[in-house]
DNA sequence: ATAATTTATATAGCTTGCTATCTAAACTTG
DNA sequence: CAAGTTTAGATAGCAAGCTATATAAATTAT
């Protein structure tokens, strides 16, 4: 028994996303925002004015990475929080100018790291990669 | 121009990783070990009395993030430390019998992981998976 | 042999993620 | 309506990763 690296679908993943992680930061570093608020931008760029709640159904993060994430990002001027009119308990977040500014790059950087990781791929494998992470975590979600 | 989280490969990437990190924290976790020290003992349970310098050129992580994976590993006692006999900067690194109880465990819960997670695929398509994932990593490491 | 450089490791400070727990508001229910 | 429960968010505290920088020993070069 025994355990090789370099056949170990766990390894080669945690290699990936550290590898697709930093690619991404070098391109959007100069949009002044980083990884972790991307999802969220994404989401915000769909619709805002939502919850904290609302916000939180789109993303796969823990209810506290967001709140925190959130934070970070008030504090960057991406995002506004205003009472929710009618739940005191609740918030409503809006993207800020400067997140609106962004967004049409920050498409475009993501777009282009996909681009350029995938460009060892063929068409075809390039699809099969996908087609295979999407079923895998379809299957380690049902798990 | 969109952006399609469930067609970015990045985004699924993310995914992938943070749930197979989740799936072996959670069969590791009762043998005492958590997943960052993981790489380093495969690399110990391999060769142990090296010097940091020597385990890092066999793991995929900065200087600064191996050292302080050590100093927690030092805590939880997986691993000791000794000068190095020759030069007053370096160390020598060597596995606890702590650490030597668990290898068979860690090995067996790794892989059952793997397995777990990809038993939604055929033998090719794993086999595929794996390749894929090989190739989009060396290339994105030539960059 | 001293000065300059390189090497081995540590430390500071940050992000992103997690679990667990707290608070306060909003519902439910007896 | 008061008591109990659920919901919305915040907070504490940790791991694992990163970049940048510090320190001290070793090596190289003058």
């Amino acid at each position: 028994m025994g355990f090789a690296r370099e056949n170990s679908a766990g390894y080669l993943i945690n290699q990936l996303a550290r590898l697709f992680a930093r690619e991404l930061q070098h391109h959007i570093q100069p949009l002044g925002i980083v990884t972790g608020q991307f999802p969220v931008l994404l989401a915000l760029w769909g619709r805002d004015g939502v919850t904290q709640r609302e916000l939180l159904a789109e993303i796969d993060v823990e209810q506290a990475t967001l709140a925190n994430t959130l934070i970070r990002m008030e504090r960057d001027g991406l995002v506004k929080r205003t009472k929710h009119p009618t739940d005191a308990r609740a918030q409503q977040i809006w993207l800020t100018q400067k997140a609106l500014n962004v967004r049409d790059d920050a498409y475009l950087s993501a777009n282009q790291v996909n681009q350029d990781a995938l460009a060892c791929l063929s068409d075809d494998e390039r699809a099969l990669f996908i087609k295979l992470m999407c079923k895998v975590i379809k299957n380690m979600r049902e798990e």
